[in-house]
RNA sequence: GCGUCAUUGGUGAAGUGGUUAACACGCUAGUUUGUGGCACUAGUAUGCGUGAGUUCGAUUCUCACAUGGCGCCCCA
């Protein structure tokens, strides 16, 4: 048997549905703030992410999946979509477009050369949110907002949103050195792994698992207190916007990001369900105005963020929230004999082409099995096709909740189902806590009961 | 890259160095004459991740590999 690669997953059935409903609800949001959508392909020159990252850290070595192609070419599955929008943005010289910034979105898979554990495939999907060509706070404070309207809206609530700033390359160097030298001299009480990255990456100390309890990270040297003025505004303009904007926040100082590029405004989302478990982070994102530089391209400030669809699937099911996925279908065709086959799959198209859902059998089974499938497949009315009803140009219509069946005309089909669907829509509906009963008047409950949509 | 635990029908799983691999769900057929979902009856792995080794004999023990779960490094 042939399997499917390390750390890669099949999404289908029920789990495919919470995916597609995910995707919509990005898809509407994003134009909404009229973020355009763009597709990069998935596999870009190695150099890309060589140069776009750096080398500081092992990402790029260890973590990239990459390999020579026929023609000896130097290709990586891209890992983020930052650097790919941002080539995109370089090469087709957007940055001549009469409208600035641009604002970008995008909703793909991303590669990383790992090993699997909890939340965390070699083959993931991100998306993500990505404006080019604006140096100006409100755009920080813009992509935040609209990645809370996302997740409000799939109808996630334990957020927490945590702010921090890197401040400038002059602030940023200068904190690097400040907290250097104040972990250096106790060194050796730490763990190993810090002790590798007080020369690697001493930022990264902040968030080791095993020393976070050590004095020293307490009265660790925070970012904030080594800004220049000129970082230290922005930050303030920052938060001044998001308060607009009613975003709760929090500053945390332990926001650090592995990456050169990044600078000024960082940023995490986590949910903060209990039920999360370790992965609490589902969105990342900052300001890298460096990066178009380090790209060879025309110096363009950028800010923006990616979210791990998958962990927002775990946050969807730790919060319990139930997404309005439509299952079901209309329709289901039963019949025994090639003549009621013919007209099953006829009506099937007919049906189908005038809005509906409908299936029928293809395996030639029992009628018994053909009602457990018509139940299976949650069918909200079923029709056994017989010879001579159909002779006689009429069809019987079962209602598979009620068990209510009524011959009708074959002409009146569509305009039959069409208004029983509707009523039962209607019934579905609850009835809310206003005292009115479903009465014609203006509800205020804020759900969808049975008298909130008559006015 | 490192550590650790796991891998048994379509599914969830029990189990043993030795003739027929439990139980449950599902599935198929029948009781039911072209209107089911209940009930009952029967059927449903020549096989226990792959390869090699130990053994008279391996699904069971050993090793390697693959994949999965969790953790570490790292986390764009």
């Amino acid at each position: 048997m042939i399997q499917k690669q390390k750390g890669t997953i099949d999404i289908y059935g029920d789990i495919a549905k919470k995916w597609k409903y995910i995707d919509s609800v990005v898809d509407m949001v994003m134009e909404k703030y009229n973020y355009g959508y763009i597709r990069t392909p998935i596999f870009e020159d190695f150099s890309l992410f060589h140069r776009g990252i750096g080398d500081s850290t092992d990402i790029v070595s260890k973590e990239t999946y990459d390999f020579l192609d026929k023609g000896g070419r130097r290709i990586a599955l891209r890992p983020e979509g930052t650097a790919c929008v941002v080539r995109a943005y370089l090469e087709n010289k957007m940055y001549g477009d009469a409208v600035q910034p641009k604002k970008f979105y995008y909703n793909g898979t991303m590669y990383r050369y790992e090993r699997p554990q909890s939340g965390r495939d070699r083959e993931f999907t991100q998306f993500g949110a990505e404006v080019l060509g604006s140096d100006d706070p409100i755009s920080d404070a813009e992509v935040i907002s609209l990645a809370i309207s996302i997740f409000k809206m799939l109808g996630l609530k334990d957020l927490k949103v945590r702010l921090n700033t890197l401040g400038d390359k002059e602030s940023r160097d200068k904190y690097r050195e400040v907290l250097v030298n104040h972990f250096k001299p106790h060194i050796d009480e730490f763990c190993d792994d810090c002790k590798e990255r007080i020369n690697k990456n001493p930022l990264r100390i902040l968030d080791c698992k095993v020393d976070n309890e050590n004095k020293l990270m307490k009265s660790a040297p925070k970012t904030i207190d080594y800004l220049n003025d000129e970082s230290r505004e922005r930050f303030e303009k920052v938060q001044e916007y998001l308060d607009v904007l009613g975003v709760d926040y929090e500053v945390d100082p332990t926001i650090v990001r592995g990456l050169d590029y990044y600078n000024h405004t960082v940023f995490e989302i986590e949910d903060t369900n209990p039920n999360m478990g370790l992965n609490r982070v589902i969105l990342g994102g900052g300001r890298y105005n460096g990066l178009a530089e380090q790209l060879d391209g025309i110096p363009t400030p950028g800010v923006g963020w990616a979210s791990g669809a998958g962990r927002v699937v775990d946050a969807l099911e730790a919060e319990g929230v139930e997404l309005p996925i439509d299952d079901g279908i209309d329709m289901f065709f039963l019949y025994v004999n090639e003549d009621e086959k013919k007209n099953a799959l006829y009506y099937a198209k007919e049906l189908r082409e005038a809005g509906f859902s409908v299936d029928t059998e293809f395996n030639g089974k029992s009628l018994k099995s053909q009602f457990k499938k018509a139940d299976r497949l949650n069918a909200r009315f079923v029709s056994v096709l017989n010879s001579e009803d159909l002779n006689n140009h009429e069809i019987k219509i079962k209602n598979n909740k009620t068990k209510e069946e009524e011959i009708i005309s074959l002409d009146a089909i569509i305009y039959y189902l069409d208004e029983q669907l509707n009523s039962m829509e209607d019934e579905d509906l609850d009835e809310c806590d206003c005292g009115h009963h479903g009465e014609d008047h203006e509800c205020k409950c804020g759900k969808d009961c049975k008298c909130s949509h008559k006015e």
